[in-house]
RNA sequence: GGCCCGGUGGUCAAGCGGUCAAGACACCGCCCUUUCACGGCGGUAACACGAGUUCGAUUCUCGUCCGGGUCACCA
C-alpha cells in the first residue's frame, strides 16, 4: 500500500440508517483511523426517484451520535469536493466517452421495451442483454444519433476468459466473464449507474480500500474491468460478512424490519445506548486478538485490524446488544445515567414530585433497555391494585398471621421517625427485626409490599419509602393494613 | 437455474496439523441478599457429512449436503 490510507462511507440518502450500513461505515471508519488514515463521507444521490427529503441530516446526525467523525465530506469540504453526486454529475459522462473512443464502451440505442421483451425469451429470463448495439455500424449510429434517440452508454465486457481479483478478508476470487453483462455506465436520463459513479469516485478521491458488505464480493470483477479498462490503480477490497435475521421456522436471512429494529435510530428509540450498539456491531464479524469485548470507540481505534474480520455471516442478537446495553448502563455515573433516564423515569413517574437521581440509583444496576423504566416503576405514580396474598413469602418468613403485625409495628415506628431519610429509617426498621426477634425479611417484606403493591421492585423498602416520602408511605400503609384486615 | 462466498454449542466467536476444542450472550443450579435484579461460583451444550493427504486432522485437498449472496437504465 502506497500513501495514506483513504477510506469512504458512501451512503443513499433513503432518510433510514440499517445497522449493516454503520457496520460498514464503523469499519471503514476504523480501518482508516487505526493506521492514521482519512475518513471520507461521501453522498450517493444518482437516484433521483428515490430522493428522501431530510435524508442527508438523517446520515449527519447518526454518524454524529455514533461518534464516527468524517474527515472529508459535503458538510466539512475537502480536497477532493464535491462529495455529494448530483454535484459531481458532470464529471463522469467525459469518463465514460473516453472508453467510447477508446473502443471500450458503446452507445446502446435499445428501448427499455426491446428489452423487456428479451426478457420473455428464455435465455433472457434472468435478466442481461444481447449486446445488439455493441457492434453498431457507424452510419447507424450517426443516423441515430441525428434522429435524437436516446441511449444509454454500456462498457464492452470479456466474451471469454476469467478475472481473478484479490479481497482482504475472503482471498483470492476468480469468476469466468461469460457471467459479465455489457453494463450500464451512463443512464439514458445522463446520470452514472451506482457502480460506475462510485469507480470513478474512488478512484479521483484517492479511495485505497473500498470496503462494503460481502453483497458487492460478485460483482466486484466488473469493477475491476473499469478500473483496467481506464488504467488505473485496484484498491484493496475489504467485503464485509453480512448481519442476518433469525426468521420465526429457525432459518435466517438478511437482517431485515420483520427482525426487530434494524435502523439505528429504531434501536435507540428502543432504549439502547449509542456506544453499545457500535461496541456490539464492532464485535459482529470482527473479533480481536486478546478476545477482548468491552471497547469504547477510541480502543477500537487503536486495536481494529483487518485480519479479524470473519468470513461468515453473524446473526444479530438482541440479547447480547441488551447485555452490552446493561454493562453500559452500569459503568456510568449516576449523574450521567439519571440524564439519560430522566424522560422515562418522568414517563413512569406521572405528576408525582419524585427524587428523579434516587429513583435513578435504584434503577440503574438492574437496568438493561431504558425503555423497561417506565412500566418498572409504574407503582410510584399509582400504587397497584393488590391482594392480601401478595404478603405471603416464604424466604422472608411472612404469612397472613403475621404480616398485620409487622405492617402494623413498621408503621407505628415510622409515624413516629422524625427524620425521614434513608439511614434513618434503615436503622429503625432494623431496630424493629432485632426488638421483634424476626429476621429482617420479616419486617420488610411486608413494608415494601404495601407501599409498592409488587411483589418485584427495583430498590427495597427502604428505598421505596425514602422516595415516596413521609405522608405517601404512611397512607399506602394504612390502605395495606385494611387489605390485610379483609376476609 | 448459472456464478460467487460461507459452514466450530441456540447466538457471537477463538483456533491456524498434536488442545480434556477457549471465552462471551442466552439457559440451568448454588451462594449472597429486605423482593427482583446485580455480583460470585459451577453446569448443560459444538468442529455438517464422506473420501483423501499425513504418524496424526476442527485445522490442508476434493466431493456431497446445507445456508447465504448475486445475476437491473436500484443503490
Amino acid at each position: 500500500m502506497t500513501g495514506k490510507v483513504r477510506t469512504r462511507y458512501a451512503p443513499s440518502p433513503t432518510g433510514f440508517m440499517h445497522v449493516g450500513n454503520l457496520r460498514t461505515a464503523l469499519y471503514e471508519y476504523l480501518i482508516a483511523k487505526s493506521q492514521g488514515g482519512t475518513f471520507v463521507l461521501r453522498i450517493e444521490d444518482t437516484d433521483r426517484e428515490r430522493y428522501v427529503e431530510g435524508a442527508v441530516d438523517v446520515i449527519y446526525n447518526t454518524l454524529a451520535k455514533a461518534g464516527l467523525k468524517h474527515d472529508e465530506g459535503p458538510d466539512i469540504g475537502g480536497d477532493y469536493g464535491p462529495y455529494v453526486q448530483s454535484e459531481r454529475r458532470d464529471m463522469y459522462r467525459p469518463f465514460a466517452e473516453r472508453l467510447i473512443e477508446q473502443g471500450k464502451a458503446y452507445r446502446c440505442f435499445c428501448s427499455k421495451e426491446r428489452l423487456e421483451a428479451l426478457r420473455q425469451t428464455e435465455e433472457y429470463a434472468n435478466g442481461g442483454y444481447d449486446r445488439h448495439c455493441r457492434n453498431l455500424p457507424q452510419e447507424e449510429i450517426d443516423r441515430l444519433l441525428s434522429e435524437g434517440t436516446p441511449y444509454v452508454i454500456r462498457q464492452k465486457m470479456p466474451i471469454d476468459g476469467e478475472t481473478t481479483f484479490t479481497d482482504a478478508v475472503f482471498g483470492e476470487i476468480t469468476a469466468p466473464n461469460s457471467e459479465l453483462q455489457d453494463q450500464i455506465l451512463i443512464k439514458e436520463d445522463g446520470y452514472p449507474t451506482y457502480n460506475f459513479a462510485n469507480v470513478i469516485d474512488d478512484h479521483t478521491m484517492g479511495i485505497t480500500h473500498v470496503v462494503r458488505g460481502n453483497e458487492y464480493l460478485s460483482s466486484t470483477p466488473k469493477y475491476n474491468l473499469l478500473y483496467e479498462a481506464f488504467g488505473w490503480e485496484i484498491p484493496t477490497y475489504v467485503h464485509l460478512p453480512l448481519i442476518m435475521g433469525k426468521n420465526d421456522d429457525g432459518t435466517v436471512s438478511k437482517l431485515a424490519k420483520r427482525h426487530g429494529a434494524t435502523g439505528f435510530e429504531d434501536l435507540v428509540k428502543e432504549g439502547y445506548l449509542p456506544q453499545a450498539i457500535i461496541n456490539y456491531i464492532a464485535l459482529l464479524g470482527w473479533c480481536p486478538k486478546d478476545n477482548k469485548e468491552m471497547f469504547t470507540l477510541s480502543e477500537l481505534e487503536k486495536e481494529f485490524s483487518i485480519d479479524g474480520i470473519s468470513k461468515s455471516p453473524a446473526v444479530f442478537d438482541y440479547d447480547k446488544l441488551e447485555w452490552f446495553n446493561g454493562e453500559y448502563i452500569k459503568a456510568m455515573s449516576v449523574e450521567e445515567f439519571e440524564s439519560v433516564a430522566r424522560p422515562y423515569i418522568l414517563q413512569g413517574i406521572g405528576d408525582k414530585q419524585l427524587d428523579t437521581l434516587k429513583i435513578a440509583a435504584i434503577l440503574q444496576q438492574r437496568t438493561t433497555k431504558l425503555t423497561q423504566i417506565p412500566e418498572v416503576i409504574g407503582f410510584f405514580a399509582e400504587l397497584p391494585e393488590y391482594g392480601k396474598d401478595l404478603f405471603v413469602n416464604k424466604k422472608s418468613k411472612t404469612n397472613l398471621e403475621n404480616a398485620p403485625v409487622m405492617l402494623k409495628a413498621v408503621y407505628d415506628e415510622l409515624s413516629a421517625l422524625d427524620k425521614w431519610e434513608h439511614d434513618a429509617i434503615h436503622d429503625c426498621l432494623i431496630e424493629l427485626a432485632v426488638k421483634l426477634g424476626v429476621k429482617n425479611g420479616t419486617v420488610m417484606w411486608p413494608a415494601r409490599i404495601s407501599v409498592s403493591g409488587r411483589t418485584v421492585t427495583p430498590g427495597g423498602a427502604i428505598e421505596i419509602l425514602e422516595i415516596l416520602g413521609r405522608e405517601e408511605s404512611l397512607a399506602r400503609m394504612e390502605k395495606g393494613l385494611a387489605i390485610l384486615a379483609l376476609s
